[in-house]
DNA sequence: GTCTATAAATCGATAGAC
DNA sequence: GTCTATCGATTTATAGAC
């Protein structure tokens, strides 16, 4: 399955698969009914994790922004936990009905955020004048971004969630 | 070319081009010697469009943190201008020998913006123990998501290059 | 410069023996 | 549960007529 990382989905065949498993390609369709069907696990996968996030205690207790640092992190986390799902999930383009649903679940964890950055500017805790809507987007590409360039075993790897969120609430590059 | 952009690069068929073009696949081998020289031919766009802006005299002179803002608000008027190329660009895995080109370039631009934060850092024009390098990633990942929700024609766009470096340098969710 | 026709390779997926 | 063999569709690309 971490070869639709390195290589696309797309441009990775089920031979390319079932060699990296050590079987041949029919052995392979023995334990996956189809490709749709092995991507469309590695989506769920992706999908249980971030929801899992929303569902926690903390991303539904204190103020909006604390409560969005929580999830901030928390989904950088998840990034780092199931890298290839999530990196898988954040490369789909819609072109099946596989794609597109997975589209849909994730524009509904977006606008789950997305919500409590506007439940956050009119609580008065974030800057005035702050656009909901463009600082939800730069958000998500800010946090998913962490997908092009964290590999997993390096060191350091266990302080990147509270990094993140330390500069999306301090300002990625501030004055002060 | 715009299919590269909704269905991606591996999806996209010369078929499908050439039906876009209103000619046959054969006729269309005429005016292009491949597929890969089509994708190089669009990376190029992107990659001059890219080093143009650190070519602008406004990228060269002030302190680092005003070059940077500059640098910014340019990096997502170029593309805003050139979407369909930059998200080629942005998709490019490394796959082939064009593709592992083209990596480097923007390898090369990505590590020139990361020596300006480190500059603007040393100046100490910006928060005091700010990694640099993680600072650099965020704000490449940032800028960079522009392409995910931007769509040309909409009515604001020309807004948001001010709007996205405003963000950046004020901070996409500070407290005050 | 556009067309029909086709080559050569690869794709996802299946049949059927063991 | 793994294998060899193959199907049928699709892919990039070319040959050659007009």
């Amino acid at each position: 399955m971490v070869e639709f990382n390195t290589r696309g989905y797309d441009a990775t065949s089920m031979e390319d698969l079932s060699r990296a498993a050590g079987i041949t390609k029919s052995s392979f369709y023995h334990h996956f009914a189809s490709k749709e069907a092995l991507l469309r696990a590695g989506l769920q996968v992706a999908l249980d994790g971030l929801f899992e996030v929303l569902d926690h205690p903390d991303a539904n207790a204190g103020s909006p922004a604390q409560r969005l640092r929580y999830i901030v992190a928390a989904q950088v986390a998840v990034l780092q936990r199931e890298l290839p799902y999530v990196t898988l999930l954040l490369r789909v383009r819609g072109n099946t009905e596989t794609e597109r649903w997975a589209l849909e679940q994730r524009r509904a964890f977006d606008g789950r955020v997305s919500a409590l950055v506007g439940d956050a500017v009119a609580a008065g805790e974030l800057r005035s004048g702050l656009d909901p809507t463009l600082a939800a987007r730069l958000l998500s590409g800010l946090v998913n971004s962490v997908a092009e360039w964290y590999r997993p075993g390096r060191p350091g790897g266990a302080a990147v969630p509270d990094a993140v969120a330390d500069a999306v609430f301090a300002g990625i590059l501030p004055a002060s």
